[in-house]
Parts: structure tokens; sequence; C-alpha cells
DNA sequence: CCATGATGTAATATCAATTTTTACAACCAG
DNA sequence: CTGGTTGTAAAAATTGATATTACATCATGG
């Protein structure tokens, strides 16, 4: 199973703001012209950006703005701020494993802390890219 | 977005092959029993694994074996086999960013190299777990 | 050779999460 | 106070996972 596009479509939405906020008003209205999803969507992202204090979003004259320098916002932070997984976990185990049977009483004990090492592996790399970097590989295709 | 409880259960179904099968025949219903899950998605996660040429299953009298020494078997084959992803890509990315927009015309460009980054670090830890570790570590619990 | 107990697979139902869409109250600025 | 915008709720549509029923197919022991 993906991880679902609210990722790169929060991505995509800090690149509007940081290519076009400058210049013009960056509205929901104009984010969902170009991701090409509804409004309501980029409202409900811009929502979990705002709440883990990534964006500044201003009511009633519109607009959203990004609430820190690009080089301090890394995408583990994005990942964590739109893909609200219960207990932040990756894997998904089967509930209830036979407490009956010795390989499903102990599975659990054996195989966590290998999904951890996985998911770990994967954060760390989330965590070593910032937008400062998208900023950079974008500009070299706006030029 | 998790990924799926498959994987998990592959590898409690590949566990109770190595734990019962010399002493007796490991049936679907006898997965069925130990994961807690209905025979039909064991013997479909089965027949993902045989097609991998992960596990054998023998129609008629019955029965899953492991196809291979375990230290050649890794979470990534494993993973592979069973979280069945069009592309194999983990990123689900929004379809159709406008093409009229500068940013939705380059986001591709710039996040796909990125997300296949953090997507190879992933199938790395992946693959540097096998079997032959979850043999181990479940020796110590069974003891 | 057939009765039994398995597997392979299709079809359907259920469920959960995503995504879309409509609607509207609250809000701010000119 | 009017126009454009955000925040949010609610409902529908869509998709994928999981459960369940059903049955054809298969191997084997009696």
């Amino acid at each position: 199973m993906q991880i679902s596009s609210r990722f790169t479509l929060a991505i995509h939405i800090f690149a509007c703001i940081d290519t076009f906020g400058d210049s013009q008003k960056v509205t929901s209205d104009f984010l969902a012209a170009s991701t090409n999803v509804n409004p309501v969507i980029i409202r409900n992202i811009l929502g979990q950006l705002r709440r883990a204090g990534l964006v500044e979003v201003t009511r009633g004259s519109g607009g959203a703005s990004i609430a820190k320098p690009l080089d301090q916002i890394t995408f583990l932070d994005i990942y964590n701020a739109v893909e609200s997984v219960e207990d932040g976990r990756l894997f998904h185990f089967h509930e209830n494993p036979s407490l009956q049977c010795p390989v499903g009483r102990n599975i659990h004990h054996v195989l966590d802390p290998r999904l951890w090492q996985v998911q770990s592996a994967m954060e760390r790399e989330l965590r070593s890219i910032t937008l400062a970097d998208i900023r950079n590989d974008l500009k070299a295709y706006l030029e």
C-alpha cells in the first residue's frame, strides 16, 4: 500500500509558495489549480502544516506563507505533519495472533524491533532532505 | 497510510513453517489459526510467495514448505512478493499537476529522484534482514 | 477408484482510508 | 457591508484490504 499523495501535495504546495509567494497571494484556489486537486484538500493539508508550525495561513484576506527558513524544514517534518498514522507506525501488524501458538505468542517481540529498524532508515533519509534542496533543484528547471 | 499486514503475515507464515514444518503438515487452516486471519487470505499470500519462488505448496495432500535456505530470503524478497504496488513505488504522486504552472510542470522531475532516494534507503534496510535472523531471534523466545 | 482433506480461485460483502464535492459559518480588508 | 477567503462539517465516490462463501481441482490412503 502506498503512502498517500498528501505528502507529495504538501511539497508541491511549499514549492508554489516559495516560487510565487513574493509576487502574488497564494490561495487555496491557486494551489488547487497548480496541483489539480480540490481546494478543500489543499485547505486541509494547509491546516495540518499550520498545526505543525510549518506554514502560516491568514484567514479572511487569504494566502499562505512558509513559517521557517527552507533549510530548517525536512521531508520528515512534512511527512509527520500530513501522514497521520496511528502510533506513527509504517507497518500494519495483523491484530490478533493466536496466544495459543508459540509463534503467534512471540511474533510481535521478534518482529517489532526489525520493523522499527526499517522505519528508522526511511525516516533518517527523510530527515536528510530539506525544502532548500527542492528549491535548488527546481531553480535549475525554471531557468 | 500503512503498509498492509500481508507483509507481517508472510513473515509469520515463514516462522510457522520453519518451526513446525518438521513435525507436522503446515496447512492454510493451521496458519489461519496461528495468525487469526481467514484461510483464504493465507492461501492468497502463499500463492504470492510461491510465484516469487520463496515457498512450495503441495496441492491435494496439502502443506507448505520453504523453498530456499533461510539466509537467502530477505525481508525485501518477501516485501516485493506480497506488496504489489504499481510500478513498485512507495509514494503515491498526485496524478495531474497543471502543465500551465511552472511548478506543476516540473514537480515530478524534482521530486522523483528524492522519493527514490528514500525508498532505496528503506529497501536497503529490508534487504539486510533475512529469515535466518528471525529464526535466531525467535529461538531465544521459544526456549 | 473413490472418499477425504487440501489447495487455487472466483465472487461477493464488509470495512477503512482517501479523495471529491457541496455547503456554510467565520473572518479580514477595502 | 461587501467580496473574497479560510476552516470545517457532512456526504458521496473511489479505492484497497480483509472476510467469507463456494466450488472446481488435486493428491493420496484405504
